[in-house]
DNA sequence: AGTCCACTGGAACGAGGGGATT
DNA sequence: AATCCCCTCGTTCCAGTGGACT
C-alpha cells in the first residue's frame, strides 16, 4: 500500500461547503442582497394574509438570475412562519410553470404539495380528470388551510390562462369558502400581461413588480456572501471581482455569476491547483455557458436535434465564406431541406414540414434560435427566417458529443 | 385598391402510452 | 375488465398574411 495513494481526495482542498453554490439553495435572511426594497414591498402586499386576509394578488417581472423566485419563496416561508404566530394556517405551493405546463399539471403540484400525511385524500400523479384535482384541491385548503399563497413561477411558460381563472374565481364562485387564496405569478416577459385574459387580468395584477438586473458590485456582494463555500484563503482576491464584472455585462444574472464561479472552482479541483486564479473565470463562464447549453437540449428528440443540426450546418457554413459578417437567417424551407439531408444521412425518415416549424418554434422559445417575418413582397410571399443565437461551434459540439 | 405568392399557423384528428376508477 | 382521463408526437387540410408591385 503506497503511503500517498491519490485515487481518492479525503478532504477536498477547494470547496468546504459546495452547497452554497446551488442554485437551488435558498440563502437565509441578509443573504439576500440588493432586493431590500422589493422584499418590503412583497411582504406588504401579502401582509393580510398574516391575519387570516387575503392577501393580494402580485405580478414579479425580471430577467433570469435577479432573485424573482428567490425573493418570493423568502417572502413565502416567512409569511407562513408569522402566520403560524398569529394561530393562522398558512402554506404556500411552489409550481415551475416550465415544467408543468398544462392545467393539470399545475394543479396537480398544487395540490400534492398543500397535501399532508395527515388528512385521507389522495393526489395522483395522474390519471383523473382535471376536474377531479380542482375538487380536491378545494376540498384541501376548505378543510385544512386558512390562507394559501400559490407561486406561479415562469408563468409565461404555461399554455392558457384556465389555471389562473380557476384560481382567481374560487372564491367567488363559492368552491373555496373558508380559505383565502393569493396567487404570485413570476415572469421574465414584460409582454407576458398583454397575452391574458382581460379578466384575470384585472384580478391578477393588483399589485406589480419588477426586478431590476443585479449591477456589478451586487454580484460582489452576492457571491461574497457565498464565498464561504471554499476553504479559506483559496479564493485569490480577484476572482470575485473579475466573475462580478463578467457577470454584469451579461444581464446581471445572479444565478450565472454563482455558476461561474462554481466552475472556478472546479477547474481549480481539476488542476489540482491550490488557489482558483482569475484566468479560470473567463474559462469558467465559458463552460457554464456549454453546461447551459447542454441542459437546454437535453431531452429533447432526435428530429429535434437534426432541425438545430440543420441549421448550424448552414450557419456555420456561412461564416465560412464570409468571415462571420454576416448574420442573416435561413428560411424554413432552406433548413427543412438541409433537415431532409440529415435524415436521409440517418437513414429516418422526415418529419412532415409542419411538424418542422413547430420544432424550430419550440428553440426559439427556448431563445436557442431567433425568428423573424419577412416578406419578400410581389410573386415572393412572406415567410419566416431563423437565426442561431448560441455560437455555431458550441451547439455543434454538444449535438455531436450528446449523440449517446 | 387590388393582386400575388410562398409560407404560416390554427384546427381537427388519431395512434400510442400511462394511470385511476368502478 | 371496462371505462375514463390526460399527454406527446405526429399528420393533413386550409384559410390567412404581408408588402412589393401593378
Amino acid at each position: 500500500m503506497p503511503e500517498s495513494d491519490d485515487l481518492f481526495v479525503r478532504e477536498d482542498p477547494i470547496f468546504t461547503n459546495k452547497e452554497l453554490l446551488e442554485i437551488s439553495h435558498l440563502p437565509d435572511e441578509g443573504r439576500i442582497v440588493g432586493r431590500d426594497e422589493e422584499i418590503s414591498h412583497l411582504a406588504n402586499a401579502v401582509n393580510p394574509a398574516i391575519f387570516g386576509q387575503s392577501p393580494s394578488n402580485v405580478l414579479i417581472y425580471g430577467k433570469t438570475g435577479t432573485g424573482k423566485s428567490l425573493c418570493a419563496k423568502y417572502i413565502s416561508r416567512r409569511l407562513v412562519e408569522t402566520a403560524e404566530e398569529e394561530d393562522i394556517n398558512a402554506v404556500f405551493a411552489y409550481v415551475d410553470c416550465a415544467q408543468d405546463t398544462t392545467e393539470t399539471q399545475a394543479v396537480q403540484t398544487i395540490a400534492s404539495s398543500v397535501n399532508t400525511e395527515e388528512t385521507d385524500i389522495y393526489i395522483p400523479d395522474k390519471g383523473i380528470s382535471t376536474a377531479t384535482y380542482y375538487k380536491r384541491l378545494w376540498r384541501l385548503l376548505n378543510e385544512e388551510y386558512d390562507v394559501a399563497l400559490i407561486i406561479l413561477d415562469e408563468i409565461d411558460k404555461l399554455e392558457d390562462d384556465a389555471i389562473l381563472m380557476q384560481l382567481s374565481r374560487a372564491g367567488e364562485a363559492g368552491k373555496v369558502t373558508d380559505c383565502k387564496i393569493g396567487v404570485m405569478g413570476i415572469s421574465n416577459k414584460i409582454k407576458y400581461k398583454d397575452r391574458m385574459d382581460e379578466r384575470v387580468k384585472s384580478s391578477l395584477c393588483e399589485r406589480e413588480f419588477v426586478f431590476p438586473p443585479y449591477n456589478a458590485s451586487q454580484l460582489n456582494k452576492i457571491m461574497t456572501a457565498r464565498s464561504d463555500a471554499f476553504r479559506k484563503g483559496v479564493l485569490q482576491d480577484a476572482v470575485i471581482p473579475r466573475a462580478a464584472a463578467l457577470a454584469a455585462r451579461e444581464h446581471g444574472d445572479a444565478r450565472k455569476a454563482i455558476d461561474i464561479l462554481r466552475y472556478a472552482g472546479e477547474i481549480a479541483q481539476t488542476r489540482g491547483t491550490e488557489t482558483v486564479r482569475e484566468e479560470f473565470v473567463v474559462q469558467a463562464r465559458e463552460r457554464a455557458e456549454i453546461d447551459r447549453f447542454r441542459e437546454l437540449i437535453r431531452g429533447s428528440t432526435p428530429h429535434s436535434r437534426y432541425v438545430l443540426q440543420a441549421l448550424t450546418v448552414l450557419s456555420l457554413d456561412q461564416q465560412r465564406e464570409d468571415g462571420g459578417v454576416e448574420n442573416s437567417g435561413f428560411r424554413t424551407t432552406r433548413i427543412y431541406d438541409v433537415y431532409e439531408q440529415i435524415c436521409r444521412q440517418e437513414g429516418t425518415d422526415a418529419l412532415s414540414l409542419r411538424r418542422v416549424r413547430d420544432l424550430l418554434k419550440e428553440h426559439a422559445f427556448l431563445d436557442i434560435l431567433e425568428q423573424t417575418r419577412h416578406s419578400g413582397g410581389s410573386a415572393e410571399g412572406s415567410y419566416t427566417e431563423h437565426t442561431l443565437l448560441e455560437d455555431p461551434e458550441v451547439v455543434k459540439n454538444v449535438l455531436e458529443d450528446t449523440v449517446e
